[in-house]
RNA sequence: GCGCCCGUAGCUCAGCCGGAUAGAGCGCCGGACUUCGAAUCCGUAGGCCGCAGGUUCGAAUCCUGCCGGGCGCGCCA
């Protein structure tokens, strides 16, 4: 909140030089506020100067005088404005401004760091998206939490969000499960059954078929439909992500089958389309989509010699009814297998006539799972490939969730089944959990011994004078601008970062200085500061969806 | 061969829309509970930011080329 202040002051004060024609208004918004490492150099530093005056070829030291003395005005933020190096403007914040913050967060509450950046802009948040084969994988799983948390933080900046799960349950794959639940039924009940070459070879179709032997008895045996097979697999399978996804506190606005896009007639649509503008052609029996045309070496095939749409014809017509159906912005969560597809359909749309640049695709790369420092081995297909169920298994779903989201998408992600099923210590989750049980249980204590918080308005904050909580106050103010940050740059990683560092302030703090002691104004301004760090700690959790114990 | 991602401390990773002397957690070693919760804290050690060029007042960050790892490159999804 502080940093914002400043920008705007910069914005004003980059305004008046180019009225005055000291510049032109070619750098508008290039400059940028920093965090500088060295307390000397201030709370806060810009290189305005560098930037507005280097484009203009003038002296930096000039212009950041000009600017330092205009800043320097602002008495109610500064306590003094410096020139340092080679031009950087150094900001030293008023004590009483950072004090204020308590103020601030005590007086927002739980909407503290919210805001309303996305001017309710209408987001569609797809992910997960995992056709009903069997249960979530924890690659799914990584998906689901990372589209989730992406979710929330576009709600808390003022996005208007849906949630949805695209799948499709007609094609191949889910032919192949149908056999294999049929296999497996014929199985148990010890007849012929010829398993499919390629089928589903996990556990959870053996209990598919056992419940369709204690619905059906053996009236299926004879029957060479493989429809109430695959419908009752798809049936047992989706109620059991839904679960899992439950467990998760996931929750979605709406499941779009892909079917109905062709029973709309949609696919034929864009087909039809392409076609009239030249951009599809018939070759080998096959259709095919000219995307050569649109910066790709080949033409690929989007309805097969055997009248199959191919999977990326309806996904273009999917997502041409995303924008048809008035989304503003539509986020895509991938896992980096599926990294192919984003161009065909990105290609699609712009051969329709819509704006591809409304699609933002996040790639997430793959997971893998160590335990005593040796990675697990999976597979998917075979039995032995790890569920999101199994994780839940060993530990509980904020670890899962947490663990998740310890890494930005673009990194494979290492989860250490050691480090997550440590109840203590070392475990990250439980440290920034623990931060918000010990400052709800200090508001607790305080109660206990009869002290109750006065009014915010005639605390003396000024009392908070440590470096320590310095340090704290200023991570803070810090929050509302990472949120908006985290949020429009869909990295909730960095909200998770944020939190273990203001744990290990506060702990530290915690450990050294008492906020109940016997001086006379001393625990009003603490008992604020500890009830603005619960405020922070219990936004912060809740905006990527962990929980907030206030005990443990 | 081509495309995307990654390469930073022993390990796992932040920092990457350029900023001043590169960070965290874990692990290792040694300490701290008669005080608000020890699921905590304090201290020590640890680096050619994969390599080589280039752009810049300034590069872990941007560009190019290599090297190493992952994922893709189907008339599978």
């Amino acid at each position: 909140m502080v940093k914002a202040r400043i920008k705007e002051l910069l914005d004003k004060y980059f305004a008046a030089g180019a009225g005055q024609g000291l510049w032109s208004k070619a750098a508008a918004g290039s400059y940028t506020v920093e965090l500088p490492k060295l307390a000397a150099h201030g709370d806060f530093s810009t290189n305005f100067a560098m930037l507005v005056a280097g484009r203009e070829k003038k002296n930096p030291r000039e212009t950041a005088i000009w600017l330092a003395k205009k800043m320097g005005a602002h008495k109610d933020l500064f306590d003094k404005v410096e020139i340092a190096g080679p031009g950087f403007v150094n900001f030293f914040i008023r004590d009483g401004v950072w004090q204020s913050v308590v103020k601030s967060v005590c007086e927002q509450g739980y909407n503290y760091g919210f805001s309303q950046v996305g001017h309710q802009k209408k987001v569609l948040v797809e992910f997960v998206s995992a056709n009903p084969t069997g249960p979530l994988s924890i690659g799914h799983g990584r998906q689901a939490v990372l589209g989730d948390a992406i979710a929330r933080l576009l709600e808390a900046t003022g996005h208007t969000v849906t949630r949805e799960y695209y799948y499709n349950d007609a094609g191949r794959q889910m032919r192949v499960l149908g056999e294999s639940t049929r296999a497996r039924y014929l199985e148990l009940l010890n007849l012929a059954a010829e398993f499919p070459e390629d089928g589903y070879q996990g556990e959870y179709i053996y209990d598919i078929a056992r419940k369709l032997i204690i619905e059906k008895g053996d009236s299926l045996k004879d029957t060479e439909d493989i429809k109430p097979f695959k419908e009752k697999a798809e049936q047992e399978i989706f109620a059991n992500i839904a679960e899992t996804l439950a467990k998760l506190d996931i929750r979605f606005d709406n499941y779009y089958n892909e079917h109905s896009l062709y029973e709309k007639g949609l696919v034929e649509d864009v087909v039809t389309r392409l076609r009239t503008k030249g951009l599809a052609y018939d070759h080998d029996g096959a259709v095919w989509f000219k995307t050569s045309e649109f910066g790709q070496e080949q033409d690929r095939v989007i309805i097969k010699s055997t009248g199959e749409p191919t999977y990326r014809l309806p996904d273009i017509a999917y997502h041409r009814e995303k924008l048809k159906r008035g989304f503003d912005w539509l986020v895509n969560i991938f896992g980096s297998d599926h990294i192919a597809t984003v161009p065909d359909v990105l290609a699609g749309l712009r051969a329709l006539g819509y704006d591809d640049s409304k699609v933002t695709v996040v790639i997430h790369q793959f997971v893998t799972l160590t335990r005593e420092g040796k990675q697990v081995k999976m597979s998917t297909r075979k039995a032995n490939f790890v569920t999101v169920d199994e994780l839940f298994d060993e530990v509980g779903p904020d670890v899962v969730r947490f663990f998740f989201l310890m890494r930005k998408a673009d990194s494979q992600l290492e989860f250490d089944l050691d480090l997550a099923t440590k109840e203590s210590q070392e475990n990250p989750v439980f440290y920034v959990q623990y931060a918000n049980a010990r400052l709800s249980s200090i508001q607790k204590k305080a109660k206990e011994k009869n002290i109750s918080r006065t009014l915010l308005q005639g605390v003396s904050l000024d009392k908070l004078t440590l470096p320590e909580e310095f340090n704290m106050l200023k991570a803070l103010a810090s929050y509302p601008e990472l949120v908006e940050s985290s949020g429009l740059d869909l990295s909730p990683h960095r909200i998770i970062f944020f939190l273990m560092d203001l744990a290990g302030l506060f702990h530290s703090y915690y450990n050294s200085h008492l906020v109940i002691s016997d001086d006379p104004e001393l625990p009003q301004a603490r008992l604020w500061l500890a009830e603005a760090l619960r405020i922070v700690f219990h936004n912060g959790l809740r905006v990527v969806g962990l929980s907030a114990p206030e005990s443990m």
